[in-house]
Order: C-alpha cells, then structure tokens, then sequence
DNA sequence: TGCGGTCTGTAGCGGCCCTTATAAAATGGG
DNA sequence: CCCATTTTATAAGGGCCGCTACAGACCGCA
C-alpha cells in the first residue's frame, strides 16, 4: 500500500541544504533557514532525514562524493605523491574559488570534521611513503612533516577563499607551496 | 561622589573571556558561559563591557596588544622580510600548541575578522616590498603572491593546531614553508 | 467508493539566547 | 547620619532554537 508522494526531490533538496552549510557552517545554519532555502516544512524535512545531525552527516558524505572527492581521486589516479599533491592544489585554488559555489572546502570549515582531516592527511603520506619505498623519493623524505605541510597548505587556501581570496592568488599559494617539494631521486 | 565599588578584576575577567572566545569562538561562547566562568553577572558585564559585540571587539583589541602582537613585533624588528617571515612562523609553531593557552589563534579562527587578517597580509607584503626596493630580494619577486603564501601557512598551522597538531607538527609546516622562500640577491 | 498509509502545513512545545527592569547592598561626601 | 551614586543579585522579557503533535490532503488497493 502506499501513501501521499513526497512533493520534494531528495537529492536536489539535499544538495541546497549541503550548500547552505557549505556557506555558513553548521551552528550558524538552522534548520528555519533549510526550510526558508528548500519550502520543504520540518516535519517532513525530518521524516526524510532524521534530526539536524543525521541530516548534516548525509550532508558531508554527499559533499564527499562530489564537490570534494576531487582529492581522493588525485591520490588514486596519480602515479606519484608529488603529482598527485600538485593536482590536488591546482584542484583546490579553481573549486574553491568557483563562483557556483560555496568558497573553500566544507570539511576545512567545520570543525568538528577533524577525523576527515587527519584521513586526508594520512592518506597523503601513505602515498608520500609509497614514493619513498619504490625509490622516487629520497629515504630522509620526512612523509609525515610533507603531508602535514600539504594539510596546511590545502587548509591555508581553504581559508584565504573564505576571506574572498583570487583564484590567482590561490594559485601563488599552490606554486609556492610546491616549490618546497623534495628533489625526487635522480 | 562614589559608589560600590567593583568587586572584580576587569583585565583578569577580560582575560578568561578572551579565551573562552579563542576557545570557542564568537557565537558558540554564550553570555551564560562568560557569567559561569567569570562569576560575574549579566548587569555587571554589560555595565562593565557593554554588550557582547563590544565585549568580543574589546577581547580582540586585547588580544592584538597581548597573545597576538609577536607577528607584528617580528615585522617591526627583524632587518629582512625573510628573518620576520621565519620568526614568525617558528613563534606560530610554539605559540599555536602552548598548553598553557587555546589552540591555534583568535583572529585566524571568527570568520568576521577578515579585516585584521587582510591588514596582517598586507603588512607582509609591504615588508618583502621593502627588501626588495632595498636589492635584497630579486626585483621579479612577487611580493603579493609570497605574503599571500606566508598568510596561507600561517592559517593552515593555526588550523592545524586547533585540530591537535603537534609542536614539532607545526614545527614541520615552518620550515617546509621557508624553503620555497626566493634566493637572495647575491 | 471507502480505507489504511504516507506526506503536508500549521502551530506550538520547552529551552536557551542576549539583554534589561528592579530592587537591595555598598560606598563616600555633606 | 543620610543621601546621591554605583555595583550587585535575582528574575524575567522577547526572540529564535531544534523538534514534534495534530489534523487535513493525497495516495494505492480492495
């Protein structure tokens, strides 16, 4: 048997309320605003999604899927740590400062998402290590202290386009950053 | 004519509630959380700081004079923007991971103060400016992309130690970031 | 067409937010 | 000693918060 259809897309509804804590973060987006932004009222907004933190939570694996899985990608389809590094940062200055969207990264943002920071960051020196095993990187790599230089910069460039950064400018933090890239092994 | 006198310390409770705020940010730290921290009441507060805007402007200006002027104090002092620029971020690594204090910085982590990170931007770049009008650094310096990178490090290692980085995390970050600094003139 | 089941809109719950009205307590000058 | 002045403590007002009870609208199936 079945009931009244829901008058809402699910996944169009979800991608307005991911934007909007996208823009202003969890505290400060209340759950008046997501029913102002979609006109989808709360009891039915809650019926789809459960409570405001079940619903921020499918809110950060939908944004991990999409707008920011280009990392993720970078690190699984580049052959080494140093190309992968250099797509992620060319990635990062264009998608944070795309002007369809939010500006910077929402795992950057908020945070209490540190666990998907120190992943990321892990998974950047397993590949570093990776390097450094098969002989492109020199053995004195110190993989944790680059990828953590990674984190910070990734998180730096975050930031600055929150504060409205050029994507030019952006794109000085990425080339600098890279400059200070061991020499691969010769 | 006088009247009761104050029964508290107005630089000590400035204090504590400079770093409920660091701790917590603007909107997350409650007036309720400042009067049970402080044991001060509502009226008191606002007759002493007027209300919660001008109490957090006053924590900032404050914090700028106290926890946050050695960046200022190491642009004023060292004879090169690449000696302020590697201070700097050596005291940040120390600074941002001191136990005896919040994590990371107050005017890096409220959003609203854009302001003051632009005008710290700003100050590092008129700094590099200045070695190079000097010929310490080489005229095809760019000035504003390597203040905007130093602006960059600076934020990812604040961010970095709000998330429980290390001293020697940090540490790594800095001197990561100095080797992409320009090569003198000869 | 009637009926169980699902979704919708309205309206409101208790709770915390920032702020202030009120009145008592403490002070120094006349 | 009383009075003007300042700070204190209690208590509450008005507003927004996340969340939900309720009742009506809509649906597929018998």
């Amino acid at each position: 048997m079945a009931g009244r259809r829901r008058r809402f897309d699910r996944e169009e509804v979800l991608d307005l309320i991911t934007r909007a804590f996208w823009r202003a973060g969890y505290d400060a987006t209340s759950v008046a605003d997501l029913t102002r932004l979609t006109g989808v009222n709360p009891p039915s907004l809650y019926a789809a999604f459960g409570d405001k933190k079940a619903l921020f939570a499918e809110v950060v694996e939908r944004y991990l899927r999409t707008y920011g899985a280009f990392a993720g990608l970078a690190l699984r389809e580049e052959p080494t740590a140093r190309a992968a590094v250099e797509r992620i940062l060319r990635e990062a200055a264009t998608a944070y400062t795309d002007p369809a969207r939010p500006r910077g990264c929402l795992l950057l943002s908020v945070p209490e998402l540190v666990a998907h920071r120190r992943a990321a960051i892990d998974a950047v020196e397993a590949k570093i290590r990776a390097d450094v095993a098969s002989g492109v990187l020199p053995a004195t790599t110190e993989a944790h202290g680059l990828a953590v230089f990674v984190g910070a910069t990734v998180r730096g460039m975050s930031g600055l386009a929150r504060d409205g950064a050029t994507r030019e400018e952006l794109g000085h933090v990425a080339r600098a950053a890279l400059t200070a890239w061991p020499a691969p092994v010769p």
